[in-house]
DNA sequence: CCGTTGACCCTTC
DNA sequence: AGAAGGGCCAACG
């Protein structure tokens, strides 16, 4: 097998683990992948992640939503959390600290 | 191998 | 309260 890169795995593991109606931030999933400093490569991996990981559960620490979401853009990003139960407002997520999932509880 | 890039985060004005 | 700049780290050419 040739790692392409654990950081790339573990976020693949991370965003994967997150539960419906939860959201992440960049820099949650960066630290649970050993990095606290490395959000910006977990944005770059999402963005060319593959489409089968819930990338729409993962959001800026303010709650707003991704700058480029590739698979449909802030309205389909949008949508998908709000079909989870996620009340988004003007492409911010309201009360965004009240979504925030941590693997801990 | 070195330089550039990026779906970010934090501090300061 | 909003805007601007710098820093950080890994993947890609």
């Amino acid at each position: 097998m040739k790692p392409e890169g654990d950081f790339q795995q573990a976020t693949y593991a991370v965003v994967a683990r997150i539960p419906k109606g939860r959201v992440m931030t960049y820099g949650q999933i960066a630290a649970l992948c050993g990095h606290p400093r490395a959000a910006r490569v977990v944005g770059q991996i999402a963005h060319f992640g593959p489409e089968y990981l819930p990338w729409h559960r993962v959001v800026k620490k303010d709650g707003q939503l991704a700058s480029g979401y590739s698979y449909g853009g802030k309205e389909a990003h949008r949508r998908s959390l709000e079909t989870e139960g996620v009340v988004v407002i003007d492409d911010k997520i309201e009360s965004i600290d009240k979504y925030i999932w941590w693997p801990a509880g």
